[in-house]
DNA sequence: ATTTTTTGTAAAATATACTTGACATATTGT
DNA sequence: ACAATATGTCAAGTATATTTTACAAAAAAT
């Protein structure tokens, strides 16, 4: 399931995919994947995308 | 760092690495690794083991 | 309309999460 | 003291996260 949350929360920084993966340091293709949902990122790196959008785990990457 | 939260968290459910590992269907060895600290664990596997042990992934996984 | 940027997607290579098996030490129970 | 269970750790293998290169389509900007 694509995550939406998190694509939101990088529109709200103004920032493309390009950027954020700059930020954190991956790939553009990770960070598309990641918001395209088939895929199953570290925790690190979850980690280091919240602290980019000013986010927790919980309001990106927890479904419930 | 290690994760004592987690170690706690599993404590206060009375369950043996051993056995959380056979709940969320992993290694014994990778419950060790991730409470000991010096793994990256997957988002998916992280949040497994926070609904095996009735926590998010705020209260296990995030510090700051 | 046409550049420019952004996003979606794919295949092959590389890095690393996770497994399996095994052994040692610590802890708990009797 | 002894037996059983729990934890710590290592090395070699397998699965999969992530990179790189590349191309096409969508959206935004001029």
């Amino acid at each position: 399931m694509k995550n939406l949350k998190m694509k939101s929360a990088r529109a709200a920084k103004d920032l493309s995919q390009q950027q954020l993966a700059e930020i954190v340091g991956v790939s553009r293709q990770t960070i598309n994947a990641i918001e395209k949902g088939d895929y199953n990122p570290t925790i690190k790196l979850c980690r280091d995308i919240c602290k980019a959008l000013d986010k927790t785990l919980d309001e990106l990457f927890w479904d419930e």
